[in-house]
DNA sequence: CTGTTAGCGCATTCAT
DNA sequence: ATGAATGCGCTAACAG
């Protein structure tokens, strides 16, 4: 029924062996055999077994990307971006040559879920695996983390991680791009202080998380050398990554503390619906209340006032952790790099209004 | 070096068989077996052998799910939805039980590299493949299409079609979940007909598109119900689905036709981009110029002013299509259901200035 | 309910 | 440059 590599040899005159090394090309075959070959393979319309070659070899050509929320652009970006390192341009015949499958596997932020995936790739001997976004800073998972991919990275697998901070002790991982997110938190603060600002209200993402922290910990930083410092716990909420959490939030923050005259959001996401409870409240941005977020994705240009932000190079990012996944790139000294971030200045921040 | 079956069953003091039939959980097992079993592996930290275990059962655990562009939540949310149908919940010990692997491949919209996918999906002996969004409607790529979906199914591949048409002749797909793209076009450009605009400008997707063609149809056909038709070919620009296109197409729309008192974008993304283009030219929406979109994307609310769209239940389609391709639903009738797609009325349409 | 026996389809030694 | 032989780790009949 279902045609193999011997059919192929049997059409060709050949060997099996000889199949099996013109399809891998890492082996000299004669120009004459190896059309041969290729013209059965395609009269047969032969399609390779993955996991047969991959039991043979011990390796495989899957390549898993992890994301926290595959709804999020954010994730989104990095994705593609290291999809398109990964899985080649292909010849353009849909024949499927040498490339990786890059696949993306979405953990919801559920650390579980994320350990899950993780023992699903082992299990299929992925080629390598490439964690992006915040991790969950819970002890006992970063240890069971730090196991896994320890293990990982035993069986040959390579591991990147990418917008996420190396882990405490891992020589696993073969690279490890941070944003500067505590950075680029600051350099957002620094900016609303410099326009006169002084009751800052935060809506953070979720606790236990380390882009949470490290960005609120860039806003304190900031607060503090202004000598701002003691209202942090008044002037901050928690909550998701999402627009809902950044809508309730906003509200609860207005409700607590209604002389606040900018806020600031975890990202673009949340800062939309922080927008939103501001103009339901009746305030205008950035008159009454001045908003910024955080990433610069797509359409916070759009948003009206653009939005002020904090820049990541997204696509960049992960494009590059898709070259050193693939061991196209050298990883970078120390297997560890900081992605700058940018501030972007645009029009939903102002001058508090005197009085 | 790697712990493999033969390991745990002579810790387990079973056979081969036997842990393997408590790993899968197929075929009865004494209770105090499995559980000794279960302690080797644990014991032991075995971690099945994926492309063995898909060699010798003839099918894999994974179940591909194609996208034209991760980074786009279009796809994001259908493909999330997706996937929590077919990941299953996880049993919370990160230990990786009966749960299929649900990848996501990212086409970006290429033919060549759909078929790609497609391929290395066949090559793992993918147990599922979940097609999402607009096909492309050159002939040759449809045969293409056709002739791989039916191996893919002959191979015992479930097909499932989510967002997109049903193919012209394909026993080979489980189901078929369709967008009323035509119907949710023509109520839409009902809707602006109703608040008296006549001149209405639609900025396309690309070519040769089922959901552009579906879309643009459906305009079509209202414009014509009111009389209006003649300046179809002026009165529409084509481009990507991207914020980018929608601005560029607006400023050349505009500049064609400066009459025109509405914009119908062909999703909400492009509609983002159009908005900007019409506020670059000083104009006000809508006082000056209604805008609309279609998909209803979770930002669109948070549009200045709202966005009137076309609400797609992309959630519960994408969750529905993991159901159908993990056997858990029973298919439509005759395998094709159509989505139904629901007018938002928001603040970006209005009546049209008089004179 | 459990053990035994055969492959699954391919990559890779070794030969030649 | 090619062919023959071996085994990757597991599941699926068959016994029992």
């Amino acid at each position: 029924m279902t045609v193999t590599l011997a059919d192929v040899a049997a059409r060709a005159r050949v060997s099996p062996a000889t199949v099996s090394r013109v399809l891998n090309g890492n082996y000299p075959v004669a120009a004459s055999t190896r059309e041969r070959v290729l013209r059965a393979v395609d009269d047969l319309d032969y399609v390779l077994n993955g996991p047969a070659s991959a039991l043979a070899a011990a390796t495989s050509d899957l390549v898993g990307i992890l994301v926290n929320d595959i709804a999020d652009p954010f994730f989104g970006i990095m994705a593609g971006a290291a999809q398109t390192e990964i899985g080649g341009p292909g010849d353009g015949s849909g024949r499927a040559g040498g490339e990786k499958l890059a696949i993306v596997c979405n953990t919801g932020g559920s650390p579980e879920r994320e350990l899950t995936y993780l023992t699903l790739l082992q299990r299929q001997r992925a080629a390598a695996v490439v964690l992006t976004g915040g991790a969950v800073e819970d002890p006992a998972h970063q240890a069971a983390m730090s196991a896994k991919l320890a293990k990982l990275a035993d069986a040959g697998t390579r591991v990147v991680l990418c917008g996420r901070p190396p882990l405490p002790d891992s020589e696993a991982v073969v690279a490890a791009l941070a944003f500067d997110n505590r950075g680029g938190g600051r350099r957002l603060t620094e900016h609303l202080l410099s326009l006169g600002h002084r009751r800052i209200g935060y809506v953070a993402g979720p606790l236990e998380r380390t882009t949470t922290r490290h960005r609120l910990e860039g806003h304190r930083d900031a607060m503090r050398a202004a000598g701002l410092a003691g209202d942090e716990e008044r002037l901050t909420v928690h909550g998701p990554y999402d627009r809902r959490s950044g809508y309730d939030a906003t509200h609860e923050l207005l409700r607590r503390e209604p002389e606040v005259t900018a806020v600031v959001a975890a990202n673009d996401t949340v800062a939309l619906g922080a927008s939103a409870a501001i103009r339901d409240r009746g305030l205008r941005i950035p008159e009454d209340i001045s908003v910024a977020g955080f990433d610069d994705l797509p359409f916070s240009v759009d948003a009206v006032p653009a939005l002020t932000t904090v820049r990541l190079p997204l696509f960049e990012a992960g494009a590059r952790a898709g070259r050193l996944a693939m061991g196209k790139e050298k990883p970078p000294p120390g297997g560890i790099a900081t992605i700058a971030a940018e501030l972007m200045v645009r029009g939903s921040t102002a001058p508090p209004r005197v009085g």
